[in-house]
DNA sequence: TGATAAATTGACCGATTGGTAAAAGCTTAC
DNA sequence: GTAAGCTTTTACCAATCGGTCAATTTATCA
């Protein structure tokens, strides 16, 4: 009768199983209609289930979006997490891009969860930005900027660097639609290792320093 | 009596004028929470009249929406369109990205329904994507790859190019949360010099050919 | 097995959705 | 002024919205 956190603390099977099935189904709704545009009713009926079963397992159409929404952000800044110090500014910057467009072609629903909220003025997630994400932007562009300054890389800002590889890179996904009509329906299978090629060289070369090592 | 194409086939004042601002209220709401999550009442309140007058001059939902995206379209693809062949790639490259920047910092809202109708799918302007914009990039396309053999810039993807241009410009309309969120409110004012300066010198530099002029 | 808790459902709620009907108010040209 | 057409509003509609309730069915476990 306690449909969330029961008494005994501990997740039944079919609770475990249901749930999953309802963020499925609910990644598939927000991600292609936003928060307001999506219903309850749609969601249940692409999870297979009534509504208010449904209601028993989230009791707010809010409650499952947070639930995706936090999943989704721990993931999301993983690539950026990684992205270490230590590293040769070359190949940290080429791998990080690569992973951030792999997430693109492997999770364009979560991009897409993602760009609707921040599109939308990021009603739900504003102080995560302002907290968790700025803390870890932060400290890369500390990183970034010490690479600057021992001349391992170009001068460049950045913030505003880390702002084009999310840009270039999550747009496979979230403007798909259109990068699948101006390509055409060809070379759907080469289309990911074009983009990454293309991204690799634009940045590497837009961050070269201008005399390697003459 | 008769809203729209009336008899005279000429529009009242009034007809200008309502239409105008119903438009100009439609804009602010279909490009913060998108088409489904947009509400007629709030575009009708927005536009300081009742919903029955406001259905009088677009007789649905939709009707406003579509107005919308063909008068954006248009302009939206204006900076594309000025790209020279007869021009020197340099300068072409770098007044194209500053006049997309531009755009994402005088008409937000205009890429903010731009986006969403991409990300939900572009059920509206497939046709529009798969036509026109098509032949528009392929045309531009050719020509980078002009300037490509001709040893003038770079080789790379013209296509993914164009979407990298697109992409990291249209960011700082449809992201602006985030990018506030990251960049504190602190430079507000220089925040659109900082981006131009960042983009023009990431796009000319890694499109410069190896060696320049030796 | 039976009892107890978990899971599921149909019926329903008030509010809101996109949109309509019809009549009243307002402009404009003659 | 007045008649015709343009504009606006009140009242309303069926459908859908997010969500509740009580009752029923199903799973779990002693």
């Amino acid at each position: 009768m306690i449909p969330r956190a029961a008494k005994t603390q501990r997740r039944t099977r079919i609770q475990e199983e249901k749930e999953e099935k309802i963020l499925e189904a609910a990644l598939d709704v927000f991600s292609a209609y936003g928060f307001r545009g999506a219903t309850i009713d749609q969601i249940a009926e692409a999870a297979g289930m009534s509504k208010p079963n449904l209601l028993y397992y989230f009791r707010t159409k809010e409650a499952i979006h947070r639930t995706l929404l936090d999943r989704m952000l721990f993931t999301w800044l993983e690539p950026l997490r990684a992205f270490d110090a230590a590293g040769n500014p070359e190949s940290e910057i080429r791998s990080y891009i690569r992973r951030k467009l792999e997430m693109s072609r492997d999770f364009p629903r979560e991009s897409r969860l993602f760009a609707n909220e921040i599109l939308q003025g990021a009603p739900h997630i504003e102080d995560e930005l302002k907290g968790p994400l700025k803390e870890l932007v932060d400290e890369k562009a500390q990183v970034i900027r010490a690479w600057i300054k021992a001349g391992k890389i170009a001068k460049c800002d950045p913030y505003h660097l880390i702002f084009s590889i999310w840009a270039t890179t999550q747009h496979y996904a979230d403007f798909d639609v259109q990068v699948q009509a101006v390509l055409g329906d060809k070379s759907g299978e080469g289309r990911f290792e074009d983009a990454a090629r293309h991204l690799e060289e634009l940045f590497l070369r837009g961050l070269k320093v201008e005399k390697p090592s003459l």
